[in-house]
DNA sequence: GCCGCTGGTGATCAGGCGATAATCTACACG
DNA sequence: CGTGTAGATTATCGCCTGATCACCAGCGGC
């Protein structure tokens, strides 16, 4: 088929190692995030046009390339102005963090970043360690502690967030993330309007967490109250 | 190290056809499910305590195996039942969700469960393809129908359920779904209440979903209502 | 113009892996 | 106890794949 195809000496050769060097993890981001780790350090030279020794010129080993590919994805997608958009307290919190996963999905939740984060979570390697402890402390915490204060709960310097109130937010980003997972990793034919899910998304985290976090705080969630009637959510707190 | 640790000849050798092919997906399960698509036969053998060339006594190839521990695993673990529960409009939808998402997560959402589908979709089978569009029609479609009823919305006969109803249940599934993946994926601790998590995921998919539903069968949603304020959700239905 | 430095290539090695064929052996049956 | 059948093993093939090494070629400096 192609194997000849391929042949034609094109290869600018001789390039400055920095632009080779970017030539390579870029390609090789593409490539892995396609198949794999177990994906042919051959298969990726093909793509690039080049030999598979000339990888071996800019990275000792085919982990070492992994490790950069890592690197390079999961490291420095995270904005820092995210965190003064999340605290904003001039906007309703519903503003922020609708504008928040807009930004965020549209920077972070993109084919190559999610495959790669799956296929890195699945190899156990430690980099979705790292950046969970990273999500939870830059991003969860933060809305919890929002969200107490959008709903006049304690504040949370004075009573520590929960695991409890860290799975609310998990919720909310668990099923924005898997939004994505089903369109880049399933390959599902999703409705096409993100946006409006990130809305309803948020609306059901700030609608449904009332009920169960004034719960929470009350009583330590010690006993169970039965409540299986819907909603008419009894809104407990009246905040200013 | 435990190479020939191994060794100590213990195969009750010569079983009957059934019961090592049994022991062979049982364990193919277990360990395809831990290392991926990539591990080998040699590897898989060890940990039966047969030799390799045995497995192709019981398969004619690597992936024959392969697809039979996916049929064992996605298929026929969906218990018909779970329609009748869902469908009993006699107990609230509220106690019938969580119910269903009990019993479901602790049916379906194994590790080795999710681990598998995971490696399937990232690989591209066509499994997860079949997988999701039996959970869009058994599970999701009903709970949009359900939710109908619920909130006193036409009947999902008279107008059919739009693409972005269905979002609002994958929203809610997303969120249980992620939390596994957090947990047998990535490996994370996670707060071990699992039943509270999905009070709060169904709780939210309720006092959302009324909001943004209604508004979308109304106005379908052509012109977007800003609605930055939280909540105090407009109950728009009076429900019998 | 030749020369050395270095980016790039061709050839190849060593181990790993799926798969096969020949051989061995446990067990039922006469 | 011999014998045939079939479960299980040993030895091995052929290809793939990460990695190495000797060599080639573009390009600046003298």
């Amino acid at each position: 088929m192609g194997t000849n195809r391929a042949k034609p000496k094109r290869p600018s050769r001789r390039l400055l190692p920095g632009e080779r060097e970017k030539l390579i993890v870029g390609e090789a981001i593409r490539f892995f995030s396609e198949v794999g780790f177990s994906g042919q350090t051959r298969e990726l030279s093909r793509r690039l046009g080049i030999t598979q020794p000339l990888l071996y010129r800019y990275f000792p080993s085919k982990r070492a390339l992994l490790e950069r590919v890592y690197r390079e994805v999961f490291l420095g997608r995270w904005d820092p102005a995210w965190r003064t958009l999340l605290e904003d307290r001039s906007r309703p919190l519903r503003a922020r963090l609708i504008e928040f996963y807009r930004r965020y999905t549209a920077v972070v939740f993109r084919p190559e970043w999610i495959r790669l984060y799956m296929y890195a979570g699945l190899a156990g390697t430690g980099f979705n360690r790292r950046y969970i402890d990273m999500l939870e402390k830059q991003l969860l915490r933060r809305i919890c502690a929002e969200l107490r204060v959008e709903l006049g709960l304690p504040d949370s310097r004075r009573a520590p967030i929960s695991p409890f109130e860290m799975e609310l937010a998990w919720d909310l980003h668990g099923g924005i993330f898997y939004y994505c997972v089903r369109k880049f990793i399933y390959g599902s034919r999703v409705h096409e309007d993100l946006p409006a899910l990130i809305e309803h998304a948020v609306d059901s985290l700030l609608l449904g967490a009332p009920r169960v976090l004034s719960d929470q705080l009350r009583a330590g969630r010690s006993k169970k109250i039965s409540r299986d009637k819907l909603p008419a959510p009894r809104r407990r707190q009246e905040r200013t």
